[in-house]
DNA sequence: GACCAGGCACATC
DNA sequence: GATGTGCATGGT
């Protein structure tokens, strides 16, 4: 009987193998990785892109000239990625943070210990976990496990987690089984949303999954969100 | 037209 | 503490 570990050792070589690298994350400077991060939650990459897109071509990918624009103004330049009130909100409360706590400063964020500025991120309200995990793993470079919902359906599929699922027990499932090293976090995850993309959406489509050969649920096992 | 997409906060029970 | 709901565009 394999160990999760094993099982996801063996998972990430396959999926590596199959579609390579993936160098993520999509993005420019650290500062367009974090916006984007906040810009992503609930929406398709693709009008994320068009959303940062329009704030390039403004020439306003910057922290202070970001936080400068007036809430309808910044609505509209991030109206492709959909709930564009919301994250205006959400986006003008990170920048603030950014701005205030570390005076816009990547190099001053990075020198805080990785829990420490988890902890500090996840007290602005519009950044949960995931979101959170994401700055800091691809914006910052810290060694921390980014938790989707990709990543969630992945590990009931091949029967690592039940329903209900704790963000932390499934970061700590990967935390325990890699090696200490950001460089495989961000590969890993990359990996499993180019295969969620791919092939594994709500409905099994495994036919030509690379993953079709490992133990997965049915069909017939198929519920709930997942 | 329905369903989905790299969540999160808040209300309500 | 668990569950439900609003947020909203664009692709399939």
């Amino acid at each position: 009987m394999p160990t999760t570990r094993d099982q996801l050792l063996a998972f990430y070589e396959t999926l590596l193998s199959h579609f390579g690298p993936q160098n993520w994350w999509p993005g420019d400077t650290p500062f367009e990785v974090m916006v984007g991060a906040i810009l992503t939650q609930n929406t398709n990459w693709k009008n994320v892109a068009k959303a940062i897109a329009n704030l390039k071509q403004a020439d306003l990918l910057d922290p202070r000239r970001l936080a400068q624009l007036d809430h309808d103004r910044l609505a509209a330049l991030i109206k492709p990625a959909g709930y564009f009130n919301i994250k205006a909100k959400r986006l003008r409360n990170f920048l603030n943070w950014f701005i205030d706590r570390f005076d816009a400063d990547v190099t001053f964020a990075q020198s805080l210990d990785t829990q420490t500025l988890r902890a500090e991120l996840l007290t602005v309200n519009g950044v949960g976990q995931e979101t959170a995990d994401s700055i800091l793993l691809y914006g910052l470079d810290k060694l921390i496990f980014v938790v989707d919902t990709y990543t969630c359906r992945f590990l009931w599929r091949h029967h690592l987690i039940d329903e209900d699922i704790d963000y932390a027990y499934v970061q700590e499932l990967f935390t325990d089984a890699l090696p200490a090293e950001v460089a495989t976090y961000k590969e890993y995850h990359a990996l499993l949303v180019a295969l969620g993309k791919t092939y594994c959406r709500r409905r099994p489509a495994c036919a030509n999954c690379p993953l079709s050969r490992f133990p997965h649920r049915l069909e017939a096992d198929y519920m709930g969100s997942l």
